[in-house]
RNA sequence: GCCGAGGUGGCGAAAUUGGUAGACGCACUUGCCUUAGGAGCAAGCGGGGUAACCCAUGGAGGUUCAAGUCCUCUCCUCGGCACCA
């Protein structure tokens, strides 16, 4: 018998399978549809590593299987190709953008082409190409039409290094996530969407998703949803007034002071009023030097400076309270400004107290509450010293009411409690007294969110360019849809200007345009879009690639859509995925979708680490190579190695060593061709072949691919052993394991003398009545413990099996002068017996 | 601090509604076969013990005939958020 040559398998099938166009999409509308998705990668001058291909895997595995049970599958694959990286690596290596994007293509295509996945390549996008950009910059001018799409000149991160702006979702720890520099805030002009908008939709819509619970926590997280009061301080002796926000304005009664944010804009309108106004300046531009990190750790002595000569008015008890600018306020969370209760607010108590203000205490802890230690306080550190700290316990339910902060005879209560001190609403409960207190002020209940609205201009060259035109007379102008897309200029210099400019800004030529309103002389918009604006809609485009009349046809749009299984990395919780959402709901409400969610499930891949611990990449010379792999040891065993790993979700460390593994599986099925040539009846295999058909297959629908892994090497082990199967039974183990080894299985099944391709063959169907065993094995315990097993009968009576048991040495030895209380039979598993002393 | 996910052999890991812990694979040990083997075959492989047995799923309690699985407390690791009012 010839041996399993690899590479000559994979290497034919592959061209027969291009040549067949075996993997084109089958569009019939008869069959259900599965839409199999893959996160499209960035394609970067370092090419794949062995943990790329890992999602890829599984995506096609579970995409072959669903076609394999009749679906209409469609599973495309592209390019996300914009952006900084590939900026970078072209500054770098001298070359234009588009050239290295290309080159970068070509060799991820070529490494992913070895593999062997059924990509259907007709369907390939490209989010550089015009012709796919132009709908980038379409969904664009759909927000602007809208409104959703707003300049604006507020500070904004700015990395330094990279020289362009940066949204929220760029950063991590306050650095710029592609190349750790802290970031700066600077006010520039900015192109920012009104994702804010959408933050309780997507809120609300995200517990109905499949998708994992840590990466639905995360997207909670990151939206932060806060509900509270909007109240308005009126300042003596002026129209202006001060709204802060509170969580919390049950407390109101309690408020002591009002603090403004270094950054509020009111600040400049009370310059006249306030007295001290130099001390001010220097704290606020003190305050503004200072990173987000620096600014926002906790735990970090609170400074302020108060604003002499201005007081504002308590709406709830007309009492008249000072202001003060303090940085442990932050501008952009709320309204920038809070009313300070420090009888009850943690922050404020330990600002009063160090700037001597009075705590006036409204709430009170509810009766029998036990004081929990928590922290004593040193009374070192700052000269108002660190506050010692009980948790309130609940002694009945042992849950925790609230943290009591006590110092310097003082104390603040954070917790809920019964009102005092509130004139009418003494007595009130604090939840209750919430929406009542702010009905009283004529404050407004308001929702809140962390998130904010999406800066979506970058001053750098590699990206869609923004389709406005600003015109002297008509101000900001679309660009028509009929003139997109507009497309990136070619330039001479595509390194950033770092002058807030993008680079797009000097060609004259291009930048110099006629309005689309009036015709008199415009210029263009010169920022570019971030590398996200692509990727926030790309999955749709895969479903009609070549339309040039709409971004995607209805009809087509409505049976492919949602994607039915979306497979990425744990990373995009915050950034792809909440863009995405975003844009989809968008693209609901102006009618191109039909549903309201993009991915109806998602699957997380865990990465593979290298051998030494440490992430692959070139910069720790660890990265292993898929080709060389595929080179070495098949493309088949890669696949089957990478899935038979871990857990899917799970990071697991490569193991060139282990790899052999399935290797050794795939020539066990290799050569039980043989065996499976000197075919007959038999079907003593039927009971773990039926049984594998079930687990394989309900496996594979939950991604659990190392157990369906191991199933089918027990399969195999069976086969081995036995003395003969069925040739339908080595068939149906090779359809089985098709999915996951595609050439061996294809040439095997044409040696067994099939002449059509085994990846349109019928899935294997599961019957139950095939896997009815007529022995089983009971396990025999006494007091708990396993003390012999008996293989009998199925239809053995629960008497008969505990006669048996009593009269079984391994078992009397046990029982013998015991009283037997108790025996518990559990059909076909266990005998239960208990007995006394 | 808040929210979430996890802790099982030398290693990667399995384990239906609670029902024989360690399937499957790697490594390792012994033997066979081989000129040889980083090939194949057979057997073994959680710890202790000659054995009978005993002990073992991060730790401590609890429920149960029976707990990796359920409950309470606790320790550790990873991820998200965090002076967010």
């Amino acid at each position: 018998m010839e041996k399993y040559d690899h590479k000559a398998i994979e290497q034919k099938w592959q061209a027969a399978w291009e040549a067949a166009g075996l993997y084109r999409t089958s569009d019939n509308r008869e069959k259900p549809k599965c839409y199999v998705l893959d996160m499209f990668p960035y394609p970067s001058g370092e090419g794949l590593h062995v943990g790329h291909p890992k999602g890829y895997i599984a995506t096609d595995i579970y995409s072959r299987m669903k076609t394999m049970q009749g679906f209409s599958v469609l599973h495309p694959m592209g390019w996300d190709a914009f952006g900084l990286p590939a900026e970078q690596y072209a500054i770098k290596n001298k070359v234009h953008p588009r050239v290295a994007v290309d080159k970068n293509t070509a060799r991820y295509k070529e490494q992913l082409s070895v593999i062997g996945f059924n990509y259907d390549w007709e369907r390939e996008v490209n989010t550089t190409d015009p012709a796919f950009y132009k709908w980038t910059q379409w969904i664009f001018l759909k927000m602007f039409e809208k409104g959703l799409a707003y300049e604006s000149y507020e500070p904004i991160n700015w990395c330094p290094t990279c020289q362009t702006g940066l949204a929220n979702e760029d950063l991590e720890d306050g650095k710029c996530e592609r190349c750790e520099t802290v970031v700066e805030k600077k006010p520039m002009r900015q192109w920012v969407l009104r994702i804010t908008d959408y933050a309780d939709r997507m809120l609300a819509d995200i517990d109905a998703l499949d998708w994992p619970t840590s990466i639905k926590e995360s997207q909670k997280n990151w939206i932060g949803r806060s509900e509270g009061a909007e109240i308005d301080f009126a300042i003596e002796g002026s129209e202006k007034k001060i709204t802060v926000f509170t969580t919390r304005p049950d407390t109101l009664f309690g408020a002591t002071y009002v603090v403004l944010a270094p950054e509020h804009k009111l600040l400049d309108e009370l310059k006249d009023s306030v007295t001290n106004w130099g001390d001010v300046v220097t704290y606020r531009d003190e305050a503004k030097k200072q990173s987000e990190i620096e600014r926002t750790a906790a735990g970090r002595e609170k400074t302020g400076v108060k604003l002499e000569g201005i007081s504002v008015v308590n709406p709830a008890n007309d009492d008249k309270l000072p202001v003060f600018v303090a940085d442990y306020v932050l501008g952009h969370y709320g309204t920038g400004a809070v009313m300070a209760v420090p009888a009850h607010d943690e922050r404020d108590f330990t600002f009063a107290q160090k700037y001597r203000l009075p705590v006036m205490q409204v709430i009170e802890a509810p009766d029998g509450l036990i004081e929990k230690n928590v922290y004593r306080g040193t009374g070192i550190g700052n000269w108002v010293g660190h506050p010692e700290i009980y948790e309130l316990v609940d002694k009945n339910t042992g849950k925790i009411f609230g943290n009591l902060y006590k110092n310097l005879g003082e104390e603040c209560y954070d917790g809920k409690g019964l009102l005092i001190n509130s004139n009418q609403f003494n007595g009130e409960y604090s939840e209750d007294a919430k929406k009542k207190i702010t009905d009283f002020v004529k404050g407004r209940w308001v929702t809140k969110y962390r998130l904010k609205d999406w800066v979506f201009s970058r001053q750098r060259y590699w990206g869609e360019p923004i389709p406005l035109i600003h015109c002297e007379k008509c101000g900001v102008v679309p660009v028509a849809e009929k003139d997109l897309p507009v497309v990136l200029p070619q330039v001479e210099s595509y390194a950033p200007t770092g002058t807030g400019e993008s680079p797009l800004a000097d060609i004259a030529e291009w930048v110099n345009t006629s309005c689309p309103k009036c015709g008199g002389s415009g210029k263009r918009e010169t920022n570019t879009m971030p590398q996200w604006a692509g990727s926030s809609w790309y999955y749709l485009r895969y479903i009609d690639p070549k339309n040039e009349q709409a971004l995607v046809d209805k009809e087509k749009e409505s049976y492919w859509s949602p994607v039915d299984m979306y497979v990425g990395g744990a990373e995009h919780a915050t950034r792809h995925l909440i863009y995405a959402r975003f844009y989809h709901k968008f693209l609901y409400d102006i009618g191109v979708v039909n549903y309201q969610e993009p991915f109806k499930r998602l699957q997380n891949v865990g990465l593979i680490m290298a051998e030494d611990g440490r992430k692959m990449s070139k910069r720790w010379g660890n990265v292993i190579n898929p080709d060389d792999i595929v080179a070495t040891h098949g493309a088949d065993t890669l696949r089957l190695y990478e899935m038979f790993m871990g857990p899917f979700g799970q990071s697991v460390v490569w193991s060139t060593e282990s790899i052999i593994g399935p290797r050794r599986f795939l020539e066990r099925v290799w050569r039980l061709k043989e065996k499976a040539l000197k075919s007959t009846n038999e079907s003593s295999l039927d009971a773990v072949m039926h049984k594998t058909i079930k687990k394989v297959g309900d496996d594979i629908e939950v991604f659990g691919f190392n157990t369906a892994i191991s199933s089918l090497m027990i399969l195999v082990n069976e086969m081995e052993k036995a003395e003969e199967f069925s040739r339908e039974q080595y068939e149906t183990l090779l359809v089985l394991l098709a999915p996951f080894a595609p050439h061996i299985t294809e040439e095997l099944w044409h040696e067994m003398g099939n002449t059509d391709s085994i990846h349109l063959a019928t899935w294997p169907v599961f019957d139950p009545s095939k896997t009815v065993v007529s022995e089983v094995t009971i396990a025999i315990q006494v007091n708990g413990k396993v003390r012999d097993t008996i293989v009998l009968a199925i239809e053995t009576s629960d008497e008969a099996i505990k006669e048996m048991a009593l009269a079984r040495p391994a078992v009397t030895k046990w029982i013998d002068g015991k009283e037997i209380k108790k025996m518990i039979v559990v059909k076909g598993k266990l005998l239960s017996i208990v007995v006394g002393d």
